[in-house]
DNA sequence: CACGAGCATGTTTACGTGAACATCGCGAGC
DNA sequence: GCTCGCGATGTTCACGTAAACATGCTCGTG
């Protein structure tokens, strides 16, 4: 497993002002100029150097020249490991998520990482092939041991509720898209306010009633969509029909749709993501059944492409950049406070954002 | 900014068992059990708490037993600072990246933490807002101080080019989408034979020519495809049509669009993305050009949505997996051998993907 | 002119881990 | 019965950094 034992620490005694040139970078192991070595080159102690390296005042310019020409020199680079190990903190958070893929989590996560980035921190990021119990578990594991200061998640939380799984106490940690909130610190996007708008949307045109295509069982997004779409029709007393399952996909929003279009009574879907509605779309289109004028179509997520989509969509849009921002906050509040995960939902907003796919329903003879 | 100097070291003599339970993690600073307090515990020295915790041999079951015992007490977990430090690497790859939002790269992200992980390695992202010449540089920079060992970079690679920046020198890197082969190993997929693949096929259904929406100007893999779709045109003796600019966004496709429609000869384009597809779409379908039955269009990318477009689209795709799966292979490989980044460019193949927007031109009346 | 304040710089040390070397104890072989 | 050998465990040290403390020099002031 590990056949370099003993040649490994070849503490190359050679001066190391090899290295600073554009040359290949040496051949053998990493052994990368430190502070002691620039320090030798620009003959002031390791101290002096690492108060010129982190700016510190009580350095007088001809000395930091010196010290500065050395680093040049030799090309150093802080090594963060000691750094860390002195500071005790990594400046890192770690992201765990199920895939990029999906609409949301790409942007929520280049959120964080552009915020965390501003606020002077990395992103590591785990992602979980196939979100069983024990890969979860396993990448918890992994990650506590992973040089990072918090953790978000970015998973269906409740994958995780079986008995034994605990996050590695003394971590921070914020949840995205979840029901933990009683457990733990959560941000989401207000999924029911957004299933709302869009059902009171339809109602407003006239539509007697509103059909729904869901997310996948396991999506904690989608059954609050879900729920929040029949609590919608509740309330103001319409009947609820039977909502179609889907997962995400086109191919599954197009394979729903083909179904709809032999319901007569049907002229308002709201589909729980933009890509589903997207499937909607081509099947209606397919079945002859025009898009808004026979039938509306709500999305959600408002994906860039839906302006563009034919007749251009009618969606909730979601506010991802956000989400990833007051996740950062989240843990960096954390951090700073040294207190633990404090439990509670933190809501964003949704907005419905009106374009061409929905219209009152067709008069009906 | 640093208030609490000298309560920091408080080196919490009180023993440590009480971070052990489910209670709030104490509050105070990081102190996290260490080897030391393990081993304090468990009644031997920090020495067999490494090897317990290595998996080294030669600890005999009953101390192995207690040792993990003391470290479920106490929930130890190792610190990988020191760990780092210990061995002189990181086991983490960094990437750059310009946006998440963007297609592919999402995907490629994806698979490149897969492969990863796989592999025993973390991912740290630096995404980079604005991809100006300064911010990459900065971007290099912290990486360079960052816990990396090696560094993937995915960003339009020509916008590094101007004179001084060189990547820190000894870090292993490789390049996504880029004409830097020559200094750098380069993977991208075939940017070229995918947009001949595109050109060909509508030649060979009889178009006579093929108009081109391209990507950004700074966009590399754009103007590869743009370059490869006059070129497969030019060797087949066709007129070639002036390009139109667009930026990626559906939006910009839609424009494109609107501008083509009202070119009588139009009747096969190929979009340098799935996305301005989608807006030429929806621009035929307003201006009541039928598609595949007046005009053909192909793609580029396949994005999974393709297939449901109305009608579905006919695109190349690209495997981001792969590319991913061999940015990974290439950095391991410097990694593991030691050797600097060996400049040469792996191009991952495409296919062609013939859904149903693409025809036979009109016949001419 | 002497002495001390203040500042530039050097020295020591600890952070947590694990390799290398040291030690201890026990059983086997002579 | 004594020693040798080996396996289990302990001790020392270095990794690179930076805080804390120490030193030594200069300049200003009484």
């Amino acid at each position: 497993m590990d056949p370099d034992g003993p040649a490994r620490q070849v503490p190359a005694p050679t001066g190391g002002a090899q290295r600073g040139g554009s040359g290949i970078p040496g051949g053998r192991r990493k052994q990368r100029v430190s502070m002691a070595d620039v320090a030798r080159l620009a003959g002031v102690s390791s101290q002096t150097v690492s108060r010129v390296a982190n700016g510190h005042p009580g350095v007088v310019g001809a000395t930091r020249e010196q010290v500065l020409a050395a680093m040049r020199e030799l090309g150093y680079r802080p090594n963060s490991a000691a750094r860390a190990l002195r500071y005790g903190q990594f400046n890192t958070i770690g992201v765990i998520l199920f895939g990029l893929a999906s609409t949301g989590n790409s942007r929520t996560v280049e959120a964080i990482a552009t915020h965390a980035a501003a606020e002077g921190y990395a992103i590591t990021l785990i992602p979980i092939g196939i979100p069983t119990q024990d890969n979860v578990l396993g990448a918890f594991t992994r990650m506590g041991e992973l040089a990072v200061d918090a953790v978000i998640v970015i998973i269906e939380i409740h994958l995780l509720d079986a008995g034994t799984v605990t996050l590695p106490p003394g971590v921070h940690v914020v949840v995205v898209d979840s029901d933990a909130g009683d457990r733990y610190s959560v941000v989401d996007t207000d999924q029911a306010e957004g299933a709302r708008l869009a059902v009171r949307h339809l109602l407003d045109l006239g539509h007697e009633t509103v059909w729904h295509v869901t997310g996948p069982k396991t999506s904690f997004a989608g059954q609050r969509r879900a729920q929040a779409w029949r609590l919608a029709l509740e309330e103001a007393g319409r009947p609820v029909p039977p909502p179609l399952h889907g997962d995400w996909s086109a191919e599954s929003g197009y394979a729903a749709g083909l179904a709809l279009a032999g319901e007569p009574g049907c002229t308002a879907v709201f589909a729980s993501n933009d890509q589903m509605a997207l499937g909607l779309l081509r099947a209606f289109h397919e079945r002859g059944r025009a898009v808004p004028a026979d039938i509306s179509v709500v999305g959600f997520d408002d994906i860039p492409d839906a302006s563009c989509f034919v007749p251009p969509l009618t969606t909730v849009h979601q506010d991802f950049a956000e989400v990833g921002r007051r996740c950062v906050q989240g843990v960096l509040r954390q951090i700073r406070e040294g207190g633990a995960s404090r439990p509670g939902t933190e809501l964003v907003p949704t907005r419905l954002v009106v374009r061409e796919s929905t219209a009152p329903p067709p008069t009906r003879p």
